[in-house]
DNA sequence: GTAGTTGGTTGAAAATCGAAACTGACTCAT
DNA sequence: ATGAGTCAGTTTCGATTTTCAACCAACTAC
C-alpha cells in the first residue's frame, strides 16, 4: 500500500493500520455497543464488501475479535479486545477537537465520568510534575525505537 | 463524499475532515516542522497533486495557513493555526497506541515535557474529581450538539 | 544561456470504492 | 414443506480516486 522505505514513527503506523477512511468509524460504533455486521452496515452507511474487507483486517491486526452470539446459524459479532480498547483516548481525542471546532463548541454526544458526571477532558499528562502540559511545553527525542532526524521538532 | 443522511457525532464530522489516509500524516509532518510543500511531498510519498488538493482543504478548514517566507520568487510554507496545533492530543494519542501495539513497546519517536523531561502519557481527565478516568469509567449522554439513540453508549 | 529548485498542473493508467444483485444457512409462520 | 424473512457475506461492474510521469512557470546561481 504505502509505496515508501522504512515507516519510522509510531504515527504513521498506526495510521498504516487503521487511518483509513472507515476504520475508526468503525471503532467508534464497536464502542458505542454496534457491534453486528448489518447494524454497522446500515448505521455508517459502508457498503458490505468493504465492511467485510475492514472487519477482516481489524480481527488479523487482533484490534477486534469475532465471536459467536448464538449458534444454528452461527452468528458472530465484533468485540473489541484490549488492544482495540485501547485506542480509546484517540477517538476520544478526535471527537473534542471535533467538539470544539467542528460542530462549534456543541457536543453531539459527551463522554463523561461515571462517578460524578463531570465531561471528560483529554490532556497530555506528566506523571513526573503530575500536572497537564500545554502543546507548547512538549518536545520530542528519539526513542528505543528508532528515530528520524528532525531539526524542530515538536507536537 | 458522505451519501450518509446526517452526521451526528464529533468523531465522524472530524474524521469527514481529516480522516483521511494523507490528512493525519501532513498534520504530523507540520507538527515536526515540515513544513515546506517539496519537502513533505518527498517525506510522505505522496502524489503532488494530492498534496495540493489536501493542504487546500486544509487552509480552507482552517487548520493550516499559507505564508510566504520569500520574495521573488515568492514562496510559501504551511503552518499550523491554533484549530490545527489542537489536534496535537489527537496526534498523540494515536502516536502512543502505535508504540505500544505496533511498534511492540519501543517507540521510534518519544514525547517528553520539556521542563523535566519526562515521557508524556495521554489520558482522559476529570476536572471535578481531579484523577485520570479509565476506559471503563466512562460513559456518554447526549450533548447539546444533538443526539443519537445509543442503547448501550461506552467509550 | 544552461542547469537547478520550488511549487505546482495535466493526463492516462491502475487501484479502490459503491450500489445492487445474488448466495447460503438458517428460522419462523402457515 | 412451502414461502417469506434475516444475517452475513460474495460477486459484479460502473464510477471515482489515486498514482505516476511528464510538463510548466518563476526565479536563482553559475
Amino acid at each position: 500500500m504505502r509505496t515508501q522505505p522504512a515507516v519510522e514513527c509510531s504515527i504513521q503506523r498506526t495510521l498504516d493500520l487503521i487511518g483509513d477512511r472507515w476504520m475508526l468509524l468503525i471503532l467508534r460504533d464497536l464502542f458505542r455497543g454496534v457491534r453486528r455486521f448489518s447494524r454497522i452496515q446500515e448505521d455508517l452507511g459502508i457498503a458490505k464488501n468493504l465492511l467485510t474487507d475492514r472487519l477482516g483486517t481489524l480481527v488479523d491486526a487482533d484490534i477486534v475479535e469475532k465471536v459467536p452470539y448464538q449458534d444454528r446459524p452461527v452468528r458472530h459479532e465484533y468485540r473489541l479486545t484490549e488492544k482495540g480498547r485501547a485506542l480509546s483516548p484517540s477517538l476520544l481525542a478526535l471527537m473534542r477537537w471535533g467538539d470544539r471546532y467542528v460542530s462549534g463548541g456543541l457536543a453531539p454526544t459527551e463522554l463523561v465520568h461515571d462517578e460524578c458526571g463531570t465531561r471528560l477532558e483529554l490532556q497530555p499528562w506528566c506523571t513526573t510534575c503530575n500536572v497537564p502540559v500545554a502543546p507548547t511545553d512538549i518536545s520530542s527525542r528519539p526513542g528505543p525505537g528508532r528515530h528520524i532526524g528532525t531539526e524542530e521538532a515538536r507536537v
